[in-house]
DNA sequence: CATAATTTGTACTCATAGGTCAAAAACGGA
DNA sequence: TCCGTTTTTGACCTATGAGTACAAATTATG
């Protein structure tokens, strides 16, 4: 019954977050959205109560792949330095590679709207925990396997590696080349 | 000769440099800044040339003040790693005790602005690449005098605390504690 | 085929962004 | 005290933000 939607809501969550991620929340305007989703504006607050909704529905599309894709390649076979060197490079290669320089979705949103928006500092706070989770399981699995030294503060480890990568991806929009972030996946590691 | 001027500029970059801290470039209105300031609209742009150029003025400002007591701190005499560890800690210390959460003004305008803005980009760029000069120094400093290992990779070392930093400054503004910062910290520590 | 249900496009609305401008006010100098 | 200069005040302006209203269009079902 009703007339169907002409397009895919998740395919427009997906362009949404391709936004909101490029120009941030408050500089993301309706105008923007239905440029970028190709529907106009009745359809898009007919499907999506609020540009802040809309905006929630894109976080969680994030954490649901770029986000999850991280921690994936944290948990996958092999040793446990390469798997972290791995994954760390692959971040650096990403964020450079991109000509708009948009960094980290959820890093970006921490900046803008923690502390003003709930939802979406809860969200963000949650991503990063899940991330240190992942961290700290590669580390102990390290320390178990005597890949790593079983005497350092595996948590301590997992914690800066966190603020590492998160620290990377702030520096990946300004970095002028990839010098200095290579360096730091070899010093990170080192302290591993 | 002419009416003389009812503010003191100076005191006004502050404040906007508070004001739009706290809120971000694109957040902070004409009116917060009138507010902000306690002046009418008329002066702010007669004195200001633009909301862009106020928020460049106040970007310097930050780099003049806060951006450069860290580099301060760090040059400070004493032993190496007691002065990174109070340097951080401060930071830690700082971040938490601020009701708003604002983070670091730098690091808060990358995420914002990277890409977006050359001014504020190059801005921010130097004072990170200021920073990591001033780690590296020290970390020089530490091997020649042996307190660190001279075999270690001191630019490598000096990137990766550069990232920490930042990392723990986006962190701070959706930690729920002060355990997570502080342990990176002590982990970032063992690093050098 | 009529009808109910849903979507879509477009035209509105109200408030605010970002800024300008004219006139009044406050100064120092002649 | 009048003049030229500079600042302040606050009304004004245009464009856009975020959202609403609603009629027209499209569909499944009886």
């Amino acid at each position: 019954m009703g007339r169907p939607k002409q397009f895919d809501p998740d395919v427009a969550v997906e362009q949404a977050m391709a936004t909101f991620w490029r120009k941030g929340y408050a500089s993301t305007t309706p105008q923007d959205l239905v440029a970028a989703l190709g529907i106009g504006k009745g359809s898009l607050y007919n499907t999506f109560e609020s540009k802040h909704a809309l905006f929630e529905r894109a976080l969680r599309r994030y954490r649901d792949t770029a986000a999850a894709e991280l921690v994936e390649m944290l948990g996958r076979p092999g040793p446990v330095k390469e798997r972290l060197r791995a994954a760390m490079e692959a971040i650096v290669e990403f964020d450079l590679a991109d000509p708009d320089r948009k960094g980290c979705f959820a890093v970006n949103t921490a900046a803008e709207l923690a502390g003003v928006d709930p939802e979406a500092t809860g969200l963000v706070a949650r991503m990063f925990a899940r991330t240190e989770s992942a961290l700290l399981a590669v580390i102990e699995e390290g320390q178990r396997s005597g890949e790593l030294d079983p005497g350092r503060d595996a948590e301590a480890i997992a914690s800066m590696l966190l603020a590492v990568v998160i620290g990377m991806r702030v520096l990946a929009k300004t970095a002028d080349g990839p010098a200095q972030l290579r360096r730091t996946v070899d010093a990170a590691l080192d302290a591993c």
